[in-house]
DNA sequence: ATGCAAATGCAAATCACTTGCATTTCATTG
DNA sequence: CAATGAAATGCAAGTGATTTGCATTTGCAT
């Protein structure tokens, strides 16, 4: 995805289309795994394209805007006390996260297709969503 | 469980048996879905029968010591950044989380049973434990 | 180019929790 | 049953992540 397609994507939302905007997104699009705020800032500060200052509110702010607009998805992981945030993709995904190393690696399928239908009977509530995460050991790691 | 009882398992767990301690414990005890520790705190201060004074820093230590000893489970849930405190039963669960009332009722059974089993055989990874959450809106709330 | 709402920088505030230290309490021992 | 020492607590200050108020700057529709 391109600068040009970035800024299609702001206008579609209906957001200015700013340089941090543009650069928190790129950073974000670059990322193979959920990142923290701390983590974008500081890669953008410190990246040589990115002279202008850099404020961690604005960090924040953006965060919030795309959130808003559903642009991202904000999670917290594990015992972490920040939050993670990262591109949201259309097909929904979960994350087996290595505790050693803290690998995270994609799982393709979600095992609760059919447990959510049947849940939503049995609650009567009207499910909306979830969110799981599965901990372990990569092979590496158990060595 | 009565004072004695929990009394008991503060002495199987070679910890001092406090006052605040056992009104901690009774009070999770007392709950039926997970709590914050400022919940806990102000709802104790607040009961009569809790006179002395008791300290916020005092509950954190608390339930980190019931933490360590395994006695209760911390979790963080949705996007709340504070976490929840339970009472650790045998049986591991899940919650359903309402999205316009932020009640949060416990799921019993857990669909990752065979999954897990599977995952770890096609990953290869050592699989440890899993976080899941189920958001939707509960029947009061869908009126 | 211009105007103005939206975005940003900066500093201070807030929120959830943690820590240092002086004092109190518990439970073992004499 | 009192003494004793270690563990628990209260209080105040500290921390780390995030938020907010406000003055200034910037993007974009005119």
């Amino acid at each position: 995805m391109n600068q040009e397609a970035i800024g299609r994507l702001f206008k579609a939302n209906n957001i200015k289309n700013t340089k941090h905007r543009l650069n928190v997104y790129s950073y974000l699009l670059s990322c193979k795994q959920p990142v923290t705020a701390d983590a974008i800032y500081l890669d953008l500060v410190r990246d040589s394209r990115n002279q202008e200052n850099l404020n961690q509110s604005t960090v924040y702010r953006i965060l919030d805007t795309f959130l808003k607009h559903q642009m991202i998805v904000k999670t917290t992981l594990g015992n972490d006390s920040r939050a993670t945030f990262e591109i949201k993709h259309h097909e929904h995904r979960h994350h087996l996260i290595c505790v050693s190393c803290n690998q995270i690696t994609p799982i393709s399928g979600c095992p609760l297709k059919g447990y959510e239908k049947m849940l939503s009977e049995t609650s009567q509530f009207k499910i909306l969503e979830h969110k799981l995460e599965i901990f372990g050991v990569c092979p590496k790691c158990q060595k």
